[in-house]
DNA sequence: GCTAAGTAGTTGCACTTGCATGGACATTCC
DNA sequence: GGAATGTCCATGCAAGTGCAACTACTTAGC
């Protein structure tokens, strides 16, 4: 039970601060846009990499709760963007394909959304910065065990 | 409009991820303990170290949004660990003290939410990386202008 | 093959959040 | 000193989230 470092808490409250500064700017941008929030861009891009998935491989991809991305799904499906199929290995479950409008969605997203991010990250720090800054964060991107 | 460079693609997913994975954690391990969120720590703490806050300073503080706090203190309030005190110089708004229960609430979230912190990150990262760490992500916790 | 246990996905309910707006006081400018 | 503008905080409403069940199918054990 050992208590923080002090660089521990300085990076803990750096950490989260950045992040949601940047996921923050990114979501407005988007949305002044009249565009879907970030998680939909993820899960297009997801789904068109891999042709179909399941919505647990999303899960596993994008580390959403169970019952968020179930929602978030219905209204992807709504907006016409996704289209669930019967999977025949698994009747509990479905694939998840893309409709034209979910490949254009996605495609359209992209610059925006490339640029928020360039914005919010690229244009703040160095590349070589960059660089270090992701493998430090290696890490820290796996579930936390104990 | 610069596109981002793949190695800021990189750092901002593992950022993103590295985040949400740790508040997460913190948010849930306080959950299970039957404690308040994370965030009433940071008000209770802001708030005794400067004996008493202005809601707009507690805003600034914390990176919050105006009503997503002005919410939050009402929930506090009504949890009897904040107090609203009529603020002299400014009819509009009011100073937020400490009750007694706030101040015993801080001190026990501490060690839980230390320990939590700890985990989530302290013990995942080497102590250099951690340092390094909070130094590329200072600039990040910077307002985005443009 | 039948039961028990596990996995995939959904959903009711209470709570929180986001956006837009509103009301109240303060400040500025004439 | 009075209107216009700005700042501080609250809130209605729609939407999203979290938790805890729940249904439906699959797999394992026997």
């Amino acid at each position: 039970m050992a208590m923080p470092a002090s660089t521990t808490l300085l990076a803990w409250t750096r950490l989260l601060r950045a992040a949601d500064l940047a996921s923050q700017h990114c979501a407005a941008t988007l949305r002044t846009l009249g565009l879907p929030p970030p998680e939909w861009y993820d899960v297009l891009l997801a789904i068109e990499r891999s042709g179909a998935l399941r919505p647990r491989d999303l899960q596993a991809a994008l580390g959403t709760e169970q019952y968020a991305l179930s929602r978030l799904i219905d209204r992807m499906v709504k907006a016409g963007l996704l289209q669930r199929v019967p999977c025949a290995e698994d009747a509990r479950g479905y694939l998840l394909h893309l409709t034209i409008e979910g490949r254009a969605m996605r495609a359209a997203m992209w610059p925006l959304y490339a640029e928020a991010i360039e914005t919010a990250l690229g244009a703040r720090i160095a590349e070589e910065d960059c660089t270090v800054l992701a493998r430090l964060l290696a890490p820290l991107t796996e579930p936390i065990s104990a």
